[in-house]
This record gives C-alpha cells, structure tokens and sequence, in this order.
DNA sequence: GCCAACGTTGGC
DNA sequence: GCCAACGTTGGC
C-alpha cells in the first residue's frame, strides 16, 4: 500500500528560476536549499509524486505561479560541493553531505496567479501556524495540509 | 532601497 | 552555553 501523497510549497526567485523556467526545463534539481528546515522537509519529508504549489518571492506580485511534482527521492546537492559555486560550502564533503534536494518536475502554470495578498485574506482558514504567512517566517520548502492546498486551489478563479 | 525577522557564526 | 554581530530572506 502506498502512503498518501503529501503537498508542499516551494518558493523561486523569478529572476533565478520561474515557472517558465520549469515548464521549459520540464524537470530542475532544486538546487541551493541552505536552511535545514527545509532540507529537512526535502530529505525525511518528500517522496515522489507529492505535489508542488511553486510560489514566487521577490516578485513584482509575489504568489504561487504554478503546480509542480516532486520526481526524484533525495540526494545530496551537487551544488555544495562546487568550489566554485555560490553555493559552496566547505564543510560538506561527498562522505558526509550536509544538503540535499529532490528533482522537480512541471506540472502546469496556473491560469492567474494566486497573489500573496489573496492568501491573506484567508488566513484565519488557512491557519495561523501557515508558515507561508506566518509573521517573519522565512522557510522556502514548507508542508501543505491537504485542506490547505484544496482552499488555496479554490483561490485561482477568485476574484 | 528599506528594514523587520530570523538563522548562523564565533568569541568568550 | 550565551549572545552580539552579521548575513539573508522577502514583503513593501
């Protein structure tokens, strides 16, 4: 019997890599996590096929753009290990890597985007604890409750 | 560009 | 182990 999929948020800088970039791409290793947090949540969390909502900060209008699925298990960020990488890190080593990421794969853009001000406003639906809109909560890689992604889904044709 | 909030680092 | 300093995130 295989377990319930899980949902999950993952947030891109436009300007490092859109959703445009992803559906061109097909599928990224999420590359340059740097939080244990959320390599946590990739690493003992995700399994593939969970779905993805792929949220955009640093934004013109900052909001979830699109729906991905997580395609790979675990693995350890090749990126670390690339001295000349901004995301180096000398103190990870290819015996004891200290990150790790999933492959991501395109699933749709979605028809508007959900801005950031929408989900606002739901917030007392979506729970205080939604570190998404939790005050000063910067995790990039944050679970999503099955009722959470369903209301904020019910989002995309709202005016 | 500003800055609040938070995580990490490193001296002690 | 404490905590000040620093760097980063990310909305506005």
């Amino acid at each position: 019997m295989s377990p319930r999929k899980r949902y999950w948020l993952m947030k891109s800088e436009p300007e490092d890599f859109s959703i445009d970039d992803l559906a061109r791409v097909g599928t990224e290793p999420w590359t340059g996590v740097r939080n244990y947090q959320a390599r946590n949540f990739m690493r003992d969390g995700m399994r593939v096929d969970d779905e993805v909502l792929f949220y955009h900060s640093n934004a013109d209008v900052p909001g979830i753009y699109g729906i991905a699925r997580v395609a790979s298990t675990a693995y350890p960020d090749p990126t670390q290990f690339q001295a000349r990488s901004k995301y180096f890190d000398a103190k990870a080593t290819q015996e004891t890597p200290r990150w790790f990421l999933v492959d991501v794969a395109f699933v749709r853009k979605l028809d508007a985007p959900i801005p950031l001000s929408r989900i606002r406003a739901h917030s007392a639906e979506l729970g205080e604890e939604f570190a998404l809109i939790r005050k000063g909560a910067r995790l990039s890689v944050l679970p999503v409750t099955s009722a959470q992604w369903k209301l904020l889904l019910s989002l995309e044709n709202a005016r």
